[in-house]
RNA sequence: CGCGGGAUGGAGCAGUCUGGUAGCUCGUCGGGCUCAUAACCCGAAGGUCAUAGGUUCAAAUCCUAUUCCCGCAA
């Protein structure tokens, strides 16, 4: 059979992997890759690509980095002549318009970290995690208009396991995207699957965390803390002062009473105690005190230092304090 | 030249402003106590204070330059 021609659309790492192996498959050809353009990032304003980039040219891929694909009419034409089968797109990061849609000859599909009609939008992978859920998954759906409302060619579910923070599940994710997409592009091809449209009534959205919502507030429940520092790891990590140190909370686990170290009289310690304080210690890390439950800090950094231990850090404190 | 923080025995910190004996919590090693221990007691080893210059009778500390690490902002 002929090869399927398909334009890959993405920006960030998660997309590599896909990439990656669907320019492996020997029916398919990729004939040019679209990211965003080159940006002035990280300190000092150094000129970054975006990954897609790097791992496109190492393909020998070629690459186009348009302000606005919608408004870019030469990029359009050189589109139209490869005769596309499929635009894939993976968290491209610009709204692609009808007269891009129009191009390939039977669609495109866009790659979703979430199980549609859920977590549409900009951060599905680590609003399930905020959420506590346990179960997360990608779907695969022919692009519209409406942002992640397209109708749905397949899906795939995810446990997400108690300690799984966004960069386990996004490992996961890129891992499973070739895969998914190759099939549900066959499935289109062959007419073994019938797209189905989303029950846009269930429909929730996952928008990106604002500053505060990355502060820990430990008047909140432990289990709740938890996930919020998972669903912020690594990056850009759940924060929190201890004095006037900002400092990052890395890695946590929600502990119940009797998983203090030995010798802790946990009645004492809990009445009168204010909701961050640090109430025990050992070799896991530091015991604080939340609104209901005690939240377990293995692993921490403060500003301008390096990641490291709970333990470690607490070997400098004078005295234990409080988190705020 | 985007803004800011940091570098001190193996780990985490104090000391720097106001120059004058290398300090704390832990770890390691040795000894003791104990039925026993991750607990407790006693003791020891381990640091050219990031690098290079400068000021000074004297620099971790003051001045200048350099390297490496990190956060924010985009």
């Amino acid at each position: 059979m002929n090869k399927l021609k398909l334009v890959f659309l993405g920006t960030p790492k998660i997309a590599c992997n896909a990439l990656e192996k669907l320019n492996k498959s020997d029916d398919i050809e990729i004939c040019a890759v679209i990211t965003q353009p080159d940006k002035p990032a990280g300190r000092g304003h150094k000129m970054a690509e975006p990954p897609i980039k790097t791992l496109a040219k190492e393909l020998g891929l070629e690459v186009f980095q348009p302000m606005s694909i919608r408004k870019d009419a030469e990029l359009l034409e050189k589109l139209r002549s490869y005769e596309a089968d499929f635009f894939i797109t993976i968290a491209f990061g610009q709204i692609l318009s009808q007269e891009v849609l129009d191009i390939p000859k039977i669609g495109t599909i866009n790659l979703h970290a979430s199980l549609l009609p859920e977590y549409r939008g900009a951060n599905p992978i680590a609003r399930a995690i905020a959420d506590g859920k346990k179960v997360t998954g990608v779907t695969t759906m022919l692009t519209s208009i409406g942002v992640d409302e397209g109708d749905i060619v397949l899906t795939e579910k995810i446990d997400i396991p108690d300690d799984m923070t966004t960069l386990d599940l996004a490992v996961k994710i890129a891992n499973i995207a070739p895969d998914i997409l190759y099939k549900s592009m066959k499935g289109l091809v062959d007419k073994t699957i019938t797209p189905i449209a989303q029950d846009h009534s269930k429909a929730t959205f996952a928008p990106k965390f604002t500053k505060e919502e990355t502060f820990l507030n430990f008047s909140k429940p432990a289990r709740d803390l938890h996930n919020m520092v998972r669903a912020l790891s690594p990056k850009p990590a759940a924060s929190c002062y201890y004095g006037d140190t900002l400092i990052k909370i890395i890695e946590t686990k929600a502990v119940d009473t009797y998983a203090l170290p030995t010798g802790c009289d946990c009645t004492n310690l809990l009445s009168g105690v204010e909701n961050g304080a640090i109430i025990a210690k050992d070799k896991n890390g530091v015991y604080v005190k939340t609104a209901d439950g005690i939240l377990l800090i293995k692993t921490l950094k403060p500003e301008g230092k390096k990641e490291m231990s709970a333990q470690a850090w607490v070997c400098g404190l004078k005295t234990l304090g409080c988190f705020r």
